[in-house]
DNA sequence: TCCCAGGGGCCGA
DNA sequence: TCGGCCCATGGG
């Protein structure tokens, strides 16, 4: 039998602490955030149209992107006062370019930027979720960059999948390789529905789902880097009792 | 020098 | 439906 998911939660906070996550860098130091924005209760914060918007903001603008990139880039958009969809609107394209440019990929990210501004401007209740639909229906929002923004930016309780998720949920056989589609998108679903079905036996109530999904996303990132790399580090991995695939030590 | 990072879209077979 | 390619900076 495979480690449980919710096991594999436990173990990941215990080592790791709560990860802070999503950082509003706009909020650096302030009472209870360190100087990078995060904040171990963050996902219990009610937000600000301007946090929303940073939010928004680097979920773009991480995509296959480290996020010490995006955080000069926001720190450039920042230096700049731009801190709402307008304010974007109101930059030409090649300046938003330059500004965003450490983030990598700018010519596409600008396009990205403005065009998603332009439809974040017009809805008319900011703080109302959009429907997934919707998200993915804009240019340059997949998956993953959906679920994270509905998440992060609107406190909705959805999983974000990514491929350190997937990665790690295989290397400990919690998901068979075999069962996962070659199609990206599907592959996505599949993942994130077979997650749920693991979860749902453990009833909580919705503020415990969001707590849960918002902390277990960035405990994966956090474990995928310091451990579950694609060349994984085992030694001293807190999983590695539970890990089939585990490699000796070097 | 090579590898990787908090993805997504497009295109031809 | 799929495989391959493109986008690009910065750090290890």
């Amino acid at each position: 039998m495979p480690i449980s998911l919710l096991r594999v939660y436990r173990i990941l906070l215990e080592h790791y602490g709560p990860q802070g996550w999503w950082p509003v860098a706009r909020h650096a130091g302030e009472p209870g955030f360190d100087k990078n924005g995060y904040h171990p209760n963050i996902w219990r914060i009610p937000k600000t149209e301007e946090d929303r918007w940073e939010i928004l903001t680097g979920a773009i603008l991480t995509q296959n992107t480290s996020w010490k990139n995006v955080e000069l880039a926001l720190v450039a958009l920042r230096a700049e006062g731009i801190s709402a969809a307008s304010d974007v609107l109101s930059l030409t394209e090649s300046k938003l370019a330059s500004l965003i440019r450490p983030s990598g990929y700018y010519n596409q990210k600008a396009k990205r930027l403005r065009s998603f501004a332009a439809w974040l401007n017009a809805r008319p209740n900011p703080a109302d979720p959009p429907a997934r639909k919707e998200l993915l229906s804009l240019v340059g929002i997949g998956p993953e960059t959906a679920d994270s923004m509905l998440l992060y930016a609107w406190n909705q309780p959805v999983f974000v999948v990514d491929l350190y998720t997937i990665r790690l949920l295989t290397r400990l056989s919690i998901v068979s390789t075999e069962e996962i589609p070659m199609q990206p998108i599907r592959r996505y679903e599949h993942v994130q529905k077979s997650i749920l079905s693991r979860l749902s036996r453990s009833p909580v109530s919705s503020q415990e789902r969001l707590r849960l999904y918002t902390e277990m996303h960035a405990l994966i990132v956090r474990h995928a880097k310091e451990h579950c790399a694609a060349r994984p580090k085992c030694a001293q991995c807190p999983l590695g009792r539970y890990c089939p695939s585990q490699s000796p030590s070097p």
